[in-house]
DNA sequence: CACGATAGTTCAGTGAATGAACTACAGTGG
DNA sequence: CCACTGTAGTTCATTCACTGAACTATCGTG
């Protein structure tokens, strides 16, 4: 995005956490990751991004040690974990406004199958529940599309664990 | 930023809220809302967009119900007030990756002086703190800028109540 | 060494952002 | 009545980034 960075914005997070993740796109690949996609190949596939764009935003993405890339895979970093809430956050919203539904996904402690509310407090041991023990599956909201997805798309939509690789 | 919906994106509501705010300069529209700009010369001189593009931006977000234009001035509506969370969470990451010296700005709850958690909850009293009762100042990683900012950077470095319009 | 799979690169065409200048209009003072 | 100022935009040529399709590179396998 590259955003100048006035003096005015030199002093907000906001504006600084942008120039990382508020280019086009770049969210949906880390979205893509929590979900445990980690290869050039199934990013592009299942966001419909041009290659050359996903070249840049992951490089820059790695750059920014947002991800790692280890044996021909992307991988989340300690950093990139920490933007679970923002992701959550905008999902709520999102659910909120845009899915009359319910919510397009549901997450769950994997542990005791409680609920996970927006700050992913579990609805049955009442605590917060960190990433890897939680899991995504369709909710109320998700409705089937009308053709066929592909691959990633469709193991995408089962029931998993988070950060777990694709098969 | 009009992302195109796939089957698979038709299904995140992480893609359709980006569809609204993940556009270029939103976000920071939507934080200067929040801390009591209204005005389409405030936000341009504040933020220092473009116009033209300021003009589609303050547009798009009025026609998706997230402002309001009420007597000239550009106020959040319920909807807009509802991004607080996630304004919070890209700050809280921005703080703590790119702002060594601690967070840029303070949140603090009026009625007692606490400080807000991430998830605005409130160090004196244990409660979470709504907007209305939330007031900024600048933080323990702020830095005063090596130009004499504009007025309207002026007063927003002021501690102030949040939505509370500029003078 | 042929073959397919994966991970990119290249490039022409298009659309959006940029920045500076310009217009529209309301209110104020002389 | 008219200049003057402030606010809110619009216009436009330039630059830049995204798009989509095709192409190249590299690796592992048989």
């Amino acid at each position: 995005m590259a955003l100048p960075s006035t003096y005015a914005d030199r002093n907000c997070s906001l504006a600084r956490a942008l120039e990382i993740v508020g280019e086009r796109w770049t969210l949906l690949i880390v979205r893509d990751a929590f979900f445990g996609v980690s290869r050039f190949g199934d990013f592009a596939t299942q966001l419909g991004i041009p290659r050359a764009v996903l070249t840049n935003r992951l490089k820059f993405l790695v750059q920014e040690d947002v991800l790692a890339h280890v044996g021909g895979e992307y991988r989340l970093t300690a950093k990139g974990l920490r933007l679970w809430p923002v992701l959550r956050a905008m999902m709520a919203w999102g659910d909120a406004h845009y899915s009359p539904g319910g919510a397009k996904r549901t997450f769950r402690h994997e542990a005791d199958g409680g609920t996970l509310d927006p700050q992913n407090r579990c609805s049955a041991c009442g605590g917060v529940v960190p990433i890897a023990e939680t899991s995504v599956e369709p909710g109320p909201g998700y409705t089937a599309p009308d053709t066929d997805p592909d691959p990633v798309s469709a193991v995408l939509t089962q029931p998993r664990r988070l950060l777990e690789p694709l098969t």
